[in-house]
DNA sequence: CTACTATGAATGAACGTTCATTTATAGATT
DNA sequence: AATCTATAAATGAACGTTCATTCATAGTAG
């Protein structure tokens, strides 16, 4: 017997791999519980639902992308390093590192913003995570532009420009490996 | 009684429909066929299978993009009109205009991809048709590269670039609406 | 003993598919 | 023209399967 915290990580977890393995729609809770080691019911007793349990899969995925953005784009960190091409370069790295661009992840991602549009509750977690993104990426990029000589450069459209691109790259990553 | 091309666009026009309101996962014979107004075998009738209507569903958006492209793309027309700018601004247009960029088809698109890593049927037909656009926008790349001063950019480099912020680009449509 | 965790067979709803039946169309026959 | 026949289109109730969820039961810690 295990705790309610790592009963639940276990299963986001096993999630993950499901969905990775077979697609959102094809992820039964029989194929999560079995992939974790467990029974059936253990799901429903800690995440009440189906749903509930997709819906707190996305939020750690999520969560974790965030907390690795914030770990380079907080002001305290990008300032305390001095220069901001270092903290670019550190943005970049991130997002192109295998922690972030495995496929594993990357499946779990789009098959989220797959649906998304036709349900509210992902459609919510992902645009608030797009919206943290662009805008710590706009902070960055307004900072450059303060800095150096591209005065008439908008850092709204920059970092629109740049998170569409590597939004762009991921996809690829994922339909041609 | 209408004719089997006629009824197979029409159960294809209300699959399009379904799966841009309700999501690919919450798709089923009956909410198409009922879109359609039509009775429930009749998707079988012209389909076999629900799998084979999804499949031919994604065929037909992706034809669609396709012969778009290629209608701006092939050598014919991209050098008749002479200049290579006008042929890449056409393809912007094209790209970004109203008939690619509505709603509905952005979210059939991202909801094929999405499930695209888990279903060898959808990875195919994406993947060809990315392979496709990939070929196209790189020779425009390269024509462009050899008649302008531009001779150490590499074609491929800037194909996968542009097409990648495109696809951040409607992705980004879809999720901030 | 009490409260919490865990199991998996049972349940009922939802789904894709089938098929007997009905309806419509085109060609042949009178 | 009118009638008959053959073929295809269309319907929707019925069937079997799959799935999420429930719950009686068992195990475990404090």
């Amino acid at each position: 017997m295990r705790s309610r915290s790592e009963r639940r990580l276990q299963l986001i977890d096993a999630t993950i791999r499901c969905i990775a393995q077979h697609g959102l729609s094809a992820t039964t809770m029989q194929l999560v519980t079995r992939e974790a080691g467990l029974s059936l019911g253990i799901a429903n007793l800690h995440f009440q639902s189906k749903e509930n349990l997709l819906a707190e899969t996305l939020r750690h995925v999520t969560r974790e992308y965030n907390d690795g953005l914030l770990a380079i784009l907080t002001p305290e960190n990008s300032t305390s390093d001095g220069c901001l091409a270092d903290t670019l370069e550190r943005l970049l790295d991130f997002q192109l590192s295998h922690g972030v661009t495995q496929r594993q992840k990357m499946a779990v991602w789009f098959a989220y913003y797959g649906e998304a549009s036709a349900r509210p509750i992902y459609q919510k977690i992902c645009s608030s995570s797009d919206r943290l993104s662009m805008q710590k990426v706009e902070e960055l990029f307004a900072a450059i532009v303060n800095e150096g000589e591209y005065k008439d450069r908008d850092p709204q459209q920059l970092a629109t420009g740049y998170l569409a691109l590597i939004d762009g790259l991921w996809l690829s990553l994922l339909v041609a490996p």
